[in-house]
RNA sequence: AGAGAGAUGGCUGAGUGGUUGAAAGCGGCGGUCUUGAAAACCGUUGAAGCGGCAACGUUUCCGGGGGUUCGAAUCCCUCUCUCUCUGCCA
C-alpha cells in the first residue's frame, strides 16, 4: 500500500503517477478528505485521554488517603463515554482509509517508460538468434505425445483443463530444470527456501494479492487458506513484522514451489498444453534490500534470471513494462519471454518487479536505520521479486528449440548432468 | 477430530485492578579497566501514531477483536494461533 502521509503531503505527485497508469486520480481526493477527518479524531481523543490519565492518576490517590473522589469520578465517567465516541469515528475512518488504500497500485518510477497499454512495452535486450530448421517444427504437445512425456489429457482427466501431467524423462527433465535454477541462483547468493504452498489471508494481504486478486486465487473455504500464484507470496511473508538488521541486508532468497493460478477470465486464451495452466512449476528469487539499492538490485535480478536462459542458450528477449502494465504492487518491471518456434511468437517465462516499500509497508517488514544524529528509526526495506523462471513456458521453448530432425529432443548440455541422458 | 495448557519487550521469564512500557536474567550497544582481548563493574537498550525545525511532549500497544471500570497486562466474552496427550494419517 502506499504512504498515506504521502498522500497527505504530495498529493498532485500521488495523483499525476496514477494517471500514467490508467488509474483514476480522483480517489486521492476521497483519501485527503479522510485523513483530515482521522486526524481530527486523533487529537480530540488524545486530548481527553491525556485528562482522563491525569485524574485518574488523582482518584488514585485520594483513595489511598480515604478521601471522597466521586465528583472526579463521575467527570471522567463522561469522559470516556466522549472517548468512546470519537474512537468508534477514528476505527470506521481507518477502515474507510484502509479499504481504498488497498485498490491503488504502486507508483510507476521515473525511469519507467510511459505508455496507454501493453503495446507500448518497450524490448531492451534481444539473446540468441531464431534458428532456421529444414524440417517441419513440431509443438510441444505433438513433441509431448509422440515421445511420451507429457500428457496433457490424462492430466484434464486427473483434474480438468490447464492442469498437465508429466512422463518418463519428460519428468525427470522438468526435475532436472528445477533443480539446474535452484543450484545456479544458490550461486548467485540466494538461500534456497522450501515454503508452504497453502497460505493464510493475512499472507496474502500482507503480498497486496488480496483482496484485488482473490477471484484469480484458488481458495479453501473451509479452512481460509489459498494456494498460492507464486512463492513470492510465502518468502515475502518470511520476514513479516520484523525490523532486520541492516548489515544483513541484501537478504535474498530463491525457492522452488508449484503454483495455482484460476486464470478466470482467460477462458479461450493460450489454451493449448502449457501456454496458460492453473498449476505449474516456477522458482521464485526475493530479494530484501535497502532502499536506495533497489533498483541496482533490480538490475542484478534481471541478471540472475537471464542467467539461466544464457546458459540454456534459448532466444529470449527482454520487455521493459510501461507504465500502464506494470503490476499492481511493482514500481518497474521486466518480462522476460522466451521464443516459441511452433507458435511463432514470444512467450513470457519471468517477471522480475522492484515493488519499493509496497508490500513490506502492509507486511511491516523494516531495518534499523542509523541517522546522522546518531540515533536510530526503523525504515521499510525495498522488496523485489523475480521468477527465475518459470518452467512451463520455457518447457515449451525448450523442447521446440532442441527438437531434432528425427523428431526427439536433444538434452542442453547443461542439464545433461541432472537428467542422465542426453535425448529424449 | 476429542481432552488439556498456554500466548508478556530481540530471547528466557515475573507480574491478578491504580507512576508497570512493564521485575529479573540473557543478548545488543556505550563506557571503565587492559598493550589488546576476555572477565568484572557502570550505564544504556521496544514499536506505531499525533504535535514540534528540533530538543522534546503526548497517545496507543503485554496474540486479535469486543466488554466491565474513573482506571485493565491483570476481571468478563469472543476469535486466532502455539504446545502436550489421545485418535486418524502421509
Amino acid at each position: 500500500m502506499l504512504d498515506v502521509k504521502l498522500i497527505r503531503d504530495n498529493p498532485e505527485f500521488v495523483k499525476s503517477k496514477l494517471k500514467l497508469r490508467n488509474e483514476n486520480p480522483d480517489i486521492i481526493d476521497k483519501i485527503q478528505e479522510l485523513d483530515r477527518i482521522r486526524l481530527e479524531f486523533i487529537r480530540k481523543s488524545e486530548t481527553l485521554k491525556e485528562l482522563k490519565n491525569s485524574v485518574s492518576d488523582e482518584i488514585a490517590v485520594i483513595k489511598k488517603s480515604k478521601g471522597d473522589a466521586s465528583g472526579k469520578i463521575s467527570e471522567m465517567k463522561k469522559v470516556a463515554e466522549e472517548i468512546k465516541t470519537l474512537d468508534e469515528g477514528l476505527r470506521n475512518t481507518d477502515s474507510e482509509i484502509d479499504i481504498l488504500l488497498k485498490y491503488i497500485p504502486n507508483l510507476p518510477h521515473d525511469s519507467v517508460p510511459e505508455g496507454k497499454s501493453e503495446k507500448d512495452n518497450v524490448q531492451i535486450l534481444e539473446w540468441g538468434e531464431k534458428k532456421t530448421v529444414d524440417f517441419r517444427i513440431s509443438d510441444h504437445i505433438e513433441l509431448g505425445k509422440k515421445l511420451d512425456i507429457l500428457d496433457f489429457e490424462r492430466g484434464a482427466k486427473i483434474s480438468g483443463s490447464g492442469f498437465s501431467l508429466y512422463k518418463g524423462k519428460g519428468a525427470k527433465l522438468e526435475r532436472a530444470l528445477i533443480n539446474f535454477m535452484l543450484d545456479e541462483q544458490i550461486k548467485n547468493g540466494y538461500t534456497e527456501v522450501m515454503t508452504p504452498v497453502l497460505v493464510s489471508r493475512a499472507s496474502m494481504e500482507a503480498a497486496e494479492k488480496v483482496p484485488k486478486f482473490e477471484d484469480d486465487m484458488y481458495y479453501m473455504e473451509k479452512d481460509d487458506l489459498f494456494a498460492i500464484p507464486t512463492a513470492e507470496v510465502p518468502i515475502l511473508n518470511i520476514h513479516r513484522d520484523e525490523i532486520l538488521k541492516p548489515e544483513d541486508l541484501p537478504v535474498k532468497y530463491c525457492g522452488f514451489t508449484n503454483c495455482f493460478r484460476r486464470e478466470a477470465g482467460s477462458y479461450g486464451k493460450d489454451t493449448k498444453g502449457f501456454l496458460r495452466v492453473h498449476q505449474f512449476n516456477k522458482v521464485e528469487l526475493i530479494n530484501f534490500c535497502l532502499p536506495e539499492n533497489s533498483y541496482t538490485e533490480l538490475e542484478k535480478m534481471l541478471e540472475d534470471a537471464l542467467g539461466i536462459l544464457r546458459k540454456l542458450n534459448i532466444y529470449h528477449r527482454v520487455i521493459e513494462l510501461c507504465s500502464a502494465d506494470i503490476g499492481f504492487a511493482a514500481a518497474k518491471c521486466y518480462d522476460i519471454e522466451v521464443w516459441s518456434y511452433a507458435e511463432n511468437k514470444w512467450l513470457e517465462t519471468s517477471s522480475v518487479s522492484n515493488c519499493t516499500d509496497f508490500q513490506t509497508r502492509r507486511a511491516m517488514v523494516r531495518y534499523r536505520k542509523v541517522l546522522e544524529s546518531n540515533k536510530t528509526r526503523t525504515e521499510f526495506v525495498h522488496a523485489l521479486n523475480g521468477s527465475g523462471l518459470a518452467t512451463s513456458r520455457l518447457m515449451v521453448a525448450l523442447l521446440e528449440a532442441y527438437q531434432t530432425e528425427s523428431g526427439n529432443i536433444s538434452v542442453p548440455e547443461v542439464l545433461r548432468s541432472y537428467t542422465g541422458f542426453d535425448v529424449i
